[in-house]
DNA sequence: CAGGTTAGCACC
DNA sequence: AAACGGTGCTAACCTG
């Protein structure tokens, strides 16, 4: 057994290396004298836990001044032993535990759903405390900033340094040296046994500072985590034939666009630059500016002189486009299949300020929606239907429940068209449901939301700036309390450098962007409609058919003959009351693929 | 040259 | 008086 020897915020730590089955026994008197609580951290050749040569290296488990690390790739004994560890600990403490408990639950053996009950993750306590990363003046949620910030500056930068050095030391990088690293490497080791060493002393510094209204949060996010956390291991069946026909049409469709533009003498159309070198020759003025004040050459540009009859602006645009189709979405499918076809996309529950998730791996997100080719590649079940639930203008009735506008609570309750009491307060009453007056309310009822004003709706709708004014002013009529409870809820961002949501989580207000703080209320609250709407789901045995949360939207692989009860369902558990407004759900039954309920857009 | 930043584009 | 909120990913570009 290696033992190493060093010091956290002036105290001393050891880190226990089992090396033979003969350590064992020592490991197991501290799992015995430490039943109550421990954290515990595994270390792995990579992130990609589905791929068929991921494997698990090492496992950790320790308090604030002692770990242990054991040597799980070695099988047989040191296997067991951990995973009679992980089910005997009473209290397991864990930096981001969805990763671990996945890793466990694939390579161990030892499902999620044994140890979910008794996590304490200090990831989800960090967001509750201060949701911003980093770069927006928070100190982050990784380990390594958490460190940085709540226990010791030096600590922090000396593991962070410990694997880039390693790395270096064994010709590597950072994002390789995990699978190449000897299991028994003293820096490996040391690594590995501080993260414990950390995390439990993470969570002494962070369990004060939950603000107390935050408090009921921690169980309820926890709960969402790991409803997460089954989506991500169930994983999307991949139309993998398919697939490979789209990128190979794509890669075809994108060449074919490359070739004219560089005929005209672009190299590469996804380079600005180039592109703008190209259209000057030709006389092409660009007067708009990129942020730091280079001619801005975008889609709106370019498509603008398509119109006009340019055939390289068009080129232009159609490489650009296939490109990104095939590479940010069909060929990263692909990539990301297990050997049984399932693409697992990686759910972080609580991502955002405000507290909205995000989805990596397969940004499911942001699947092009105007066109159903990209979402055909994701298939249900067989025998099954894609159904997708969502809740009816979700942020707007949040609004309407938030603000307690009377107008915009009795529109919602009388089924009333929202867009169309914009429209009408600003063009009159004579705006029909098909008019274009309508469409403009619909873009300033968003705008409101996202606190944009007139010069935002012009250019969105391409309205001179006086009648977006007078649209929004429109808005400003039909739903005054609007306003009002917008201007509270800023002065009360201002003063105290925070909102709180019902939910009772805080979100940021930069004294910057104090406008922000009417959006930050209404997207957090939303998401928390959502996410409690996971939870009843859950309780409710939907679990194993949901596939994935899209904000305001749920999708389900469910069996074809029970789809459409199944939509109703779902529906009905969603749907929940808020003060006098109804968030209400609803159900759209596709077929195989989630791209049939895109397919033929009407109207 | 790895890793960070910028620009652009996909969504709610 | 006005104020576009939140995300992820890629290629190109920049920097230590």
């Amino acid at each position: 057994m290696l033992t190493h020897k060093t010091k956290v915020d002036g105290q001393d730590v050891e880190i226990h290396v089992v090396q033979t089955e003969d350590d064992l026994d020592m490991f197991s008197e501290f799992i015995a004298s430490n039943i109550g609580q421990l954290s515990v951290d595994s270390e792995t050749t990579g992130l990609d836990i589905y791929s068929s040569r991921f494997k698990i290296r090492l496992v950790q488990f320790g308090h604030a001044t002692e770990a242990w690390v054991v040597p799980v790739e070695l099988g047989g004994a040191f296997e067991d032993i951990v995973i009679w560890a992980l089910l005997t600990v009473k209290k397991l403490i864990l930096q981001n535990a969805a990763y671990d408990l996945q890793v466990f639950d694939q390579t161990l053996g030892v499902k999620q759903e044994e140890l979910w009950p008794k996590v304490t993750d200090t990831k989800i306590l960090a967001h509750l405390i201060d949701p911003r990363p980093l770069r927006d003046g928070g100190v982050g949620h990784s380990l390594v900033d958490l460190t940085r910030f709540h226990i010791d500056a030096e600590i922090a930068d000396n593991v962070k340094g410990l694997m880039k050095k390693l790395a270096h030391d064994e010709g590597s990088t950072v994002a390789n040296i995990w699978k190449k690293v000897a299991l028994d490497n003293e820096d490996y080791t040391l690594y590995a046994g501080m993260d414990v060493i950390l995390t439990s002393r993470l969570l002494r510094k962070l369990k004060p500072l939950v603000p107390a209204d935050s408090k009921k949060l921690v169980r309820y996010e926890h709960e969402v985590a790991e409803v997460c956390s089954y989506m991500v291991r169930t994983g999307f069946l991949l139309d993998v034939p398919y697939s490979e026909q789209l990128s190979q049409d794509l890669k075809y469709e994108e060449q074919a666009a490359a070739k004219i533009a560089f005929d005209f003498g672009c190299e590469s159309v996804n380079s600005p630059i180039e592109v703008h070198k190209v259209l000057d020759a030709y006389g092409v003025k660009v007067t708009a500016e990129t942020p730091t004040g280079k001619p801005k050459i975008d889609d709106d540009l370019l498509r603008k002189l398509a119109a006009e009859g340019s055939e390289f602006a068009q080129a232009v645009v159609d490489a650009k486009k296939a490109g990104k189709w095939r590479k940010t979405w069909v060929d990263t499918f692909i990539k990301t299949a297990d050997s049984e076809r399932r693409c697992h996309a990686s759910i972080n529950p609580l991502a955002a300020r405000t507290a909205r998730m995000s989805i990596t791996g397969i940004p499911a997100q942001t699947l092009p929606a105007g066109d159903s080719k990209i979402r055909k590649c994701f298939l249900a079940e067989p025998g099954h239907s894609i159904v997708s639930v969502d809740y009816q203008a979700q942020e707007l009735r949040v609004l309407a429940h938030l603000s307690g506008d009377r107008n915009m609570i009795k529109a919602f309750a009388d089924g009333e068209d929202l867009h169309l009491i914009t429209a009408r307060a600003a063009f009159g009453e004579h705006v029909q449901k098909g008019d274009k007056e309508r469409d403009i309310g619909k873009v300033v009822n968003f705008a409101r939301v996202y606190g944009g004003g007139a010069a935002v709706v012009a250019k969105q709708t391409g309205i001179d700036l006086v009648t977006a004014k007078k649209v929004v002013d429109g808005f400003d009529k039909a739903f005054p309390e609007v306003k009002v409870y917008s201007s509270e809820l800023q002065k009360e961002g201002l003063r105290k450098g925070f909102i709180t949501t019902p939910t009772g989580r805080r979100v940021p207000v930069d004294p910057a962007k104090s406008y922000a703080a009417l959006n930050y209320i209404v997207q957090s609250t939303a998401r928390d409609v959502t996410a409690a709407a996971l939870l009843r789901l859950h309780e409710a045995k939907v679990t194993p058919f949901l596939r994935l949360p899209i904000h305001d939207e749920v999708l389900l692989s469910v069996p074809t003959e029970r789809a459409d009860a199944a939509a109703a369902k779902v529906a009905e558990i969603m749907t929940v009351k808020m003060g006098k407004v109804t968030l209400e759900a609803e159900g759209k039954v596709g077929g195989n693929s989630w791209g049939s309920l895109y397919e033929e857009e009407k109207e």
